[in-house]
DNA sequence: ACCTTTACTAACCAAACGGTTAAACCATAA
DNA sequence: TTATGGTTTAACCGTTTGGTTAGTAAAGGT
């Protein structure tokens, strides 16, 4: 692992737990176990630093779900495999959902700059399939957007409010874990059985 | 409204924007009108003006949720009642969730002690109560841990992820607090419909 | 009239912060 | 052997930060 690698790695763990205020350039430089001007000697500044972070975070998302949305399969297919992956890659990086709401909410002009990108999850395609299959009766009448709203507030939620979940429903990790996995089948049927015709 | 209000306000402001870390203590004086020496002659320091903004924040939620769990009415009722009031609740406090979200993230030790305390939102009630129902019959059988996933995911995610989600379903503000107003009412529906026997 | 308390401020302080600099290090090619 | 150019560091710098201090002015009690 060459350093850059090292400090990348360091401001990612740093940047997830305390955010980009409370992150710290001499901690991810203790954490990265090398001197803080080498932050700036291979990143310039914090701010490049956390968006080089925060891109590659959202970058390893982005094409997933993009090509699950943009696929010739049916929405119910669609809805499976999304809930599945999604949740999939989400307990291998739990940190994801909540470092991406909190800089989304401290952060609103660079994280938008960031979902004009064109690679950025687009659901149109998505959109235009519900509706036509409303048209075909395979779906109850619906308001799509309302649809992707459920189906994302069941997946990422738990993710986002770990921490609330697991003090407020007295849960432990492994337990936590467990749910999820359970997760990943029991969501997309839920939502497939309330909104097929 | 006397100083200390004038100083919680403007806290409350500051810190739902940038958060803990990201919020400064002269900009909290400036957004109050006062000089910054009185925040600490009202309040300490910041970390205690902070926790008396997020007290604050929770303890106006918490009696609301404990009401509708531990009443005497059927689950079914409750999660109708909980969905639309904590809906109305929030269209009015939008900010609430993603700063709860967020320091339960960055400084989840205080936030745990705060959950131990009396006040706090307590599900246990609900949840034997699910188990009840569901030996009755009136409920198919499910994990109500899960139950009670699906209910906050649905209702407060949107919330949570609000700038999320405007980029990336794209909706302006009206059209976003439209689809919560539908949500009063659709949540439950949905819910009870996948759950009755 | 005289103290005491309360509300408030300008000026200040030490520490922490992000960032810079100049020199040292080290491989490699001339 | 020595010059070269990328890599790494210790030391430093200017600014910002949360917090303190010393003091003022009005209010209230005796």
């Amino acid at each position: 692992m060459n350093t850059e690698e090292k400090i990348f790695n360091a401001a990612r763990t740093v940047f997830q737990k305390k955010g980009f205020a409370g992150a710290r350039m001499q901690e991810i430089a203790d954490e990265a176990g090398i001197n803080k001007a080498m932050l700036h000697y291979c990143f310039k500044n914090k701010q490049l630093l956390f968006e080089a972070v925060f891109m590659n975070a959202f970058g390893q998302l982005a094409p997933q779900i993009n090509a699950i949305f943009n696929s010739n399969e049916s929405v119910f297919e669609k809805i499976t495999k999304f809930t599945h992956n999604y949740i999939s890659f989400v307990i291998d990086n739990p940190y994801l959902p909540p470092f991406v709401i909190q800089e989304m909410n401290n952060n609103p002009e660079f994280v938008m700059r960031f979902l004009n990108h064109e690679s950025r999850p687009n659901p149109s395609v998505l959109i235009a399939q519900i509706e036509k299959e409303i048209e075909a009766g395979i779906i109850k009448p619906l308001k799509p957007k309302q649809l992707l709203m459920d189906i994302f507030s069941l997946t990422v939620f738990p993710f986002a409010a770990q921490m609330l979940i697991k003090g407020l429903v007295q849960i432990s990790e492994s337990e936590f874990n467990e749910m999820m996995e359970e997760r990943k089948t029991s969501i997309a049927t839920q939502i497939i059985n309330s909104i097929k015709k």
